[in-house]
DNA sequence: CTCTCGGCATGACATCCGTCATGCCGAGAG
DNA sequence: CTCTCGGCATGACGGATGTCATGCCGAGAG
């Protein structure tokens, strides 16, 4: 943002929807003598043409933003700056979000319940090439396996989430209603739930959703 | 937190859970020259005691924390000291959510997709005694009425909210199923829901929950 | 070639959910 | 006193949900 920096601090890019929350961020780690926050954007979607504008070096990316997922913003900006280096930083530590956020070329993965500290810090280590990940979200993805749930029960699921009736979700994604129900009957069964909605929140925690 | 600030600044707490966001809206507040930031807490709980430790002049809040709501913190805060001023900042702009922190004594409520420039603002003129909350957000809360749920179709529907089948609520709340379907029943048709989970989702898009 | 997997479908059936009728009780207002 | 409201309950019943059996198809691996 400002143009006195050092020329050696490091050009950081920040995607975070909540206005109040990015600028606060943005001030923070406007603080540090090393870093430069040279663009800020609120949607996934402006993410790759911000960074790649801006000449930027690391993004630090949230998770939930109109447009396009942090995780999807991730992958799209190492497929086309694969040198730009990736911080996720989430509400949510779920163990299927560190997954997939690795599996799109992430370098870091972050919670807010962090020190703030830490955000700085994970901007300078991956920098130099390191990884930076909570050792215990660590233990949990790997415990948790991959997700379970095929494509479609995951669309079906998610489609049940806000409270669609069988016979309109099968109309939504072009199914029959007896599909419908033997989708969210695998996905109730896969995510050990009772019911849809269990099953919904146990895939959501885990990030599978 | 820096004891550098002049003696005419205006003393600030700030509650939110997630210690990156809160650290970095202290940086931010703490930017300005006439704000200091005396207080940090991370659970609702905690929100009196710091404010009455540290003589705070304006407590901002989230709502959602641990231990208490901002709201039951806001309403526990106005009662223990009537003169400190209450700023709700949150990331949900529910109506319900508006009209609970304005009876329980709060004096600005901002949402977090604002833009930073908003919360020192409201700071200041919530201190010069003014009201500060959105237009659009108080039509809303003033077209939405009262919530409509009673107490116990607000425990039924809360308590149906994660899955729980009806037998179980009704252990947990010591009723007859036949009562949690009624109660259930209630709440789908005030909330022009057309079940439970849809009953649920409105009812949060709402705040009436 | 066979086997596995994901996607899709039909059909049967038990259980759960949601609606409605009905009614009792206590508290408070008029 | 009556009326209203919230809380609670029983009972009947239709519709929605979830489970399971079964089977077809295409794609890919061995």
């Amino acid at each position: 943002m400002t143009d006195d920096q050092s020329s050696t601090a490091i050009r950081v890019l920040l995607a975070e929807d909540q206005g109040m929350v990015r600028e606060a961020l943005a001030a923070l780690l406007g603080l540090e003598g090393d870093i430069d926050v040279v663009a800020q954007v609120a949607r996934g979607d402006e993410v790759v043409a911000a960074a790649l504008a801006h000449d930027v070096q690391v993004a630090v990316l949230d998770i939930e933003m109109p447009g396009m997922t942090g995780i999807e913003a991730a992958a799209a900006l190492h497929r086309e700056s694969p040198q730009t280096k990736i911080v996720i930083a989430t509400t949510f530590g779920r163990p299927g979000y560190l997954r997939r956020a690795m599996e799109a070329g992430a370098d870091a993965f972050l919670v807010k319940d962090a020190p703030a500290a830490e955000l700085a810090e994970a901007v300078r280590r991956v920098l130099r090439g390191e990884r930076v990940i909570d050792p215990v979200l660590a233990a949990a993805a790997l415990a948790e396996g991959a997700n379970p749930l095929t494509g479609r029960e995951r669309d079906v699921l998610a489609a049940a989430s806000d409270g669609a009736l069988n016979a309109e979700i099968a109309r939504r994604l072009h199914l029959s209603e007896g599909t419908v129900r033997n989708y969210l009957s695998m996905a109730i069964q896969k995510t050990s739930a009772r019911n849809r909605t269990e099953a919904v929140r146990v895939a959501r925690e885990k990030g599978w959703l």
